[in-house]
DNA sequence: GGCATTTAATTGTCTGACAATTATTTTGGC
DNA sequence: GCCAAAATAATTGTCAGACAATTAAATGCC
């Protein structure tokens, strides 16, 4: 009988093994682990083999590393910013590698967006608002190019569903928004389609201040509508060049 | 004049650079990178510099590696399955390690499972609905472990969020509901919730089938607070422990 | 006590070697 | 000529030992 699985290296094996310690919680935020050459002895390997495993987990931020005496391998606090920039790479690729429709992206991160209306209605403050007619105001300029259109997009959409008042929340929502920003960047923004967003986007804050999760919603959804008439007009574009 | 940034290590630099080629599109699916030696001396640096920033970029399932004769590293497909791994190891991390509530967490994600519920009472298939039927049979049985009832409900309500009939939309939403299970898991579900929760579940497969979304939604928010109630009896029974 | 120096522990990197794996090529038998 | 077996070459996986760089703590001097 022939082994399904590919036999994994020692140095995958190794750090399987650290991490399943560090989620299950046998090694807590702060704690550090052996050295390099006490992980190695340990394991039976070289201090290479187990310097690619703390790599391994380097790259998913479970550890960090600090140089010197009473240096070392520490499990790492994983920290919002840390995870969403995570998750961002992850859905950006996935986005990117699978073919996937526009239209089918869209529909997904509108309808995922459209979760934080109510909790957003109920708990917005006024900081947040004025975020919002601030980034308003910058999608304003008419000399704006479209790259800083998209980024002024993505961050009235961070300051809406922060709104929320839900780190969980806000944790999903932008990554899904962010993950979208290559394929946003795509469209090109005319004058008449930007006109077309921004108020939307002040019917959006017009309907977070009066607490109006409907028109919150309806706003949301009509930008939905529009963005994914922008995105078939760009691939209409493609077609026929 | 000291560096803001604690100068990466050259085998963390040597990952970026692959990383950014290849989400850039300069490195496309299925590319085969330099083997090792030859990146290594591309880069000016050894053989084990270049592996440990391999191993980095493995770790991320963004490349894989294959021996023997034109063998190498490959750019990695990233399959929904690979990701959604990632995104729960990510998200699992981030809520067990930041100390937040579980009603926050709960919030959170019943939120996020609430938008799909449109798409999924116009899209449900029989063939998921059956699947639904099939788990709700299994978190009947009496003698059923509270790990083996867990999973069973994360089954359930990855099906639901399948009847959405959008990838992208079930991986954003399998994720935040698998992130969820290390908590879940702290709950004890006596007879009582555990039929409490059943009759909630059938509601929910009841209300798709009627195609009818104002069931569905009233089904998720009844569940969202009957776990609340559960897990603040859990953190009751802790504080007076 | 305070400051400069030394020391020890630890990660970061390099070098060279060998084992294991695998597609290709060669060889040998018929 | 054809097929199977063996050799070959390319490549990753692992090891051992070395040295550089960094940093906290210990030491010594005043």
């Amino acid at each position: 009988m022939k082994n399904a699985e590919p036999e994994k290296s020692l140095s995958a094996q190794i750090a399987d093994a650290i991490r399943t310690a560090i989620v299950d919680g046998r090694l807590l935020v702060g704690d550090r682990l052996p050295s390099e050459a006490e992980l190695a002895e340990q394991h039976g390997v070289s201090r290479a083999t187990v310097r690619e495993a703390l790599k391994r987990l380097a790259a998913q931020s479970l550890i960090r590393t600090e140089r010197g005496a009473f240096g070392g391998a520490f499990v790492n606090h994983l920290s919002y910013d840390e995870a969403r920039a995570q998750q961002v790479t992850t859905s950006t690729l996935l986005l990117g590698m699978n073919a996937i429709s526009f239209q089918v992206a869209c529909e997904a991160r509108y309808a995922l967006e459209r979760s934080c209306t109510s909790l957003a209605a109920e708990r917005r403050t006024d900081s947040l608002l004025a975020t919002m007619r601030n980034e308003i105001e910058t999608q304003s300029a008419p000399d704006l190019s479209d790259e800083a259109f998209c980024a002024s997009d993505v961050a009235f959409h961070r300051a809406l569903v922060d709104c929320a008042g839900n780190e969980v929340l806000s944790y999903h929502l932008a990554g899904s928004v962010e993950a979208m920003q290559p394929l946003m960047n795509m469209i090109t923004f005319t004058a008449r389609s930007r006109a077309e967003i921004i108020d939307l986007h002040r019917a959006i804050v017009s309907g977070l201040e009066a607490r109006d999760v409907a028109s919150v919603d309806r706003a949301l959804a009509a930008l939905e509508a529009y963005t994914i008439t922008l995105g078939q007009s760009v691939l209409r574009a493609r077609a026929t060049r």
